[in-house]
DNA sequence: ATAATGAAACTGACCAGTCAGTACCGTTAA
DNA sequence: TTAACGGTACTGACTGGTCAGTTTCATTAT
């Protein structure tokens, strides 16, 4: 049955979100994810080839979400500023609804993680050039300063991530006004 | 011996960093340490009670050194947007000075190594602190404008993490310029 | 002398990944 | 009807490698 396999499959998946969001990826057993998904620890090796690509399926669908939410913002025919503010507000929903995954993203960087996946760089790397875009569009049309695109692109990025990493949920929508009128006008009166 | 012994510890807190900030705290060896430090493993439990001690001494010194700076920009007698500036590039400095290190405090989060070492934390609650403070004068005296100190505070400090995290060192001084120019004046026209 | 050290061998815990055995189920044969 | 069979999914005890931390000992410095 394709889908009765596909169904356990996206079990695994969600009990090893659970678990690596909860104890990050090298605390993380095997044997923790069989046991929140209700079954043998072999059987996970039937729909995975090891720990890694389990670890990595995971974070492939995040950022996949996050991508294609920006990339609907950003479709929308507005003018730069508020084509902006709308795809921050769906950078921050996803990040704010998928926090504890997104903190996994830190813990690759060192080691070997990061060697092997360059596609979460990239998926990254997606992520920012939409943003820049925006932003270079802006700045042609008059709406926004000068400066360097990619680097505020960046700058936005990380301030969201960081704004509801330590955040309440409840929160939520404050936080991204407070973030859109942060990166906007800055501090300055 | 005290001042050998003393010299010692610091080489081999050297080591460690270096290869700590080169591999991360879970595939950096104890073996690898002594090897760096030209000395025998045996000798480093001489100094540091495990692999725990020694990595969190480590950036226990580096955090402190950025609180220290942040505190000797943070005493001068500015205007609180000039104060705000100095303890930026203050801060931006160490960071990029010690960019490997800082690194490393993406690898804490989850697992055990979080709950053991509130000391981090707590650090960079003082970091977040000492920039609010300078926010929240800055902005009784009208010269910024109002919100959230603390969010505002947070914010600033992983944008600088993150500028350098991903820039060239090269760049430091324009990075500097850039991060001040973003946040104080935002990206509006 | 004796204290500290480097080198290297060792121990034991830990855990990803394996695989021989089991359970289940649809199909065919008696 | 039911027994036997084959295929497939599943299980969990087991294995093998890794590595923190310990111990030992010959060497060096004091």
């Amino acid at each position: 049955m394709r889908t009765l396999q596909d169904t356990k499959r996206r079990e695994i998946l969600a009990a090893a979100a659970a678990v690596f969001a909860d104890k990050g990826f090298h605390a993380a057993l095997m044997d923790d994810v069989a046991a929140r998904a209700g079954i043998g620890k072999g059987t996970i090796y039937r729909y995975f080839a090891g720990k890694q690509e389990l670890f990595f399926s995971i974070l492939d669908s995040a950022g996949e979400e996050l991508q294609a939410a920006l990339a609907a913002a950003g479709a929308a025919a507005l003018a730069p500023d508020l084509k902006l503010k709308t795809m921050v507000a769906a950078m921050a929903d996803v990040i704010a609804r998928n926090q504890p995954l997104m903190r996994l993203l830190r813990e690759i960087g060192h080691d070997e993680l990061e060697k092997r996946h360059g596609r979460i760089r990239e998926q990254n790397r997606a992520v920012v050039a939409q943003l820049a875009a925006v932003i270079a569009e802006g700045t042609r049309a008059g709406v926004f300063r000068r400066g360097d695109a990619k680097l505020r692109a960046r700058l936005i990025t990380v301030m969201t991530h960081a704004a509801f990493h330590h955040c309440k949920p409840v929160a939520r929508r404050a936080t991204i006004r407070s973030l859109n009128d942060f990166f906007f006008h800055g501090i300055a009166a």
